[in-house]
DNA sequence: GCGTATAGTATGAAAAACCGTACTATGTAC
DNA sequence: GTACATAGTACGGTTTTTCATACTATACGC
C-alpha cells in the first residue's frame, strides 16, 4: 500500500495540475520543449504560429516561476535567450503522455459517434 | 488536423483533453461522479458549494454533449434528474489519476522549494 | 546615419469565462 | 390559497484571459 497516497477522491491534484499546465499555450510550449529540447524565444514564437510576443513572454514567465522550465540568458547583442524543461518539468512526460493518449481516444470516440450512432436526434 | 497522426510530439491529444475536461468545474464534477457514482442535480449543486445553478447546468450539458456523462430524467414532480459517468467517461480514470498524482508531486515541489531554497528573499 | 535582428515591454481593446439574482413549472402538504 | 421542493432558464454584470499594435535597446553591416 502506498504510505503517502493522498485521497484519490480529492480534486486538489488535478486542480493544481490544470493551474500549472492548463490554458491555451502552456501544453504546446511544454510539448515542444519536451520533444525538441532547448529552444530560443524566437524559435518558439515562430513554431507557435499565432501567439503574440506578449503572450509568449507571459506564459514562459509563468512556467519559469512554477519551476517547470529554465530560462538561460546570454549576454549578447542581439539578445539570445534559451528555454528548456527543468528537471521537475521533465516529470511531466508521463502525465502529458497519458493526456495525449486519452485525448486521441476521445477524438476517436467523437468521430465514432458521428459515424456509428443512429439518426442524430438532438 | 489529420486524425491519423499520432506522433507523441503532437499536441492534439493534450489540447483535446484540456478542451474536454479543462476549466474550473468540470474536473470537480467528473471526480465526484467517478468516486461517488450517480448523483442528482441538487446533490452536485450542494457538493460544489460555490457553483451557480446556471453554471452547473451549463457544465453538465457540455459534459453530456461530449459523451462523458449520462443524463437520466425521471418524469416526476418535483423533477428528478440523475447524472453519472458514461462508459467513455469512465476511461478518464487513469488520466485523472495520473494528473492527480503529478499535481501532488508539483505541490510537494513548490513547498520543497520554499523550504530548502536559500535565504527566502521575498 | 539607416536598416536589420532579437527579446522583450506597454497599453488598451476584445473575447471568453464566470457569477448573482430573479424567474418558471408543478405536484404535495398545510 | 400558500409555501415548499426540484431542475432548470433568462438576463445582465464582473472578472479573467487573450489579442493587436506600437514601442524599447543595441551590436552589426552598409
Amino acid at each position: 500500500m502506498q504510505a503517502d497516497m493522498r485521497e484519490p477522491d480529492s480534486t486538489q491534484g488535478v486542480i493544481t495540475m490544470l493551474q500549472a499546465i492548463g490554458g491555451k499555450w502552456k501544453p504546446l510550449i511544454l510539448f515542444i520543449l519536451l520533444n525538441e529540447g532547448t529552444k530560443r524565444f524566437g524559435q518558439l514564437r515562430r513554431q507557435l504560429t499565432n501567439i503574440t510576443q506578449g503572450m509568449l513572454t507571459n506564459q514562459l514567465r509563468e512556467l519559469e516561476q512554477d519551476g517547470l522550465i529554465v530560462r538561460r540568458v546570454y549576454q549578447e547583442i542581439p539578445p539570445k535567450v534559451e528555454y528548456e524543461l527543468s528537471e521537475h518539468g521533465r516529470t511531466l512526460k508521463t502525465v502529458l503522455g497519458e493526456m495525449c493518449t486519452w485525448g486521441y481516444r476521445h477524438l476517436d470516440f467523437l468521430n465514432g459517434e458521428k459515424v456509428s450512432a443512429g439518426p442524430s436526434e438532438r
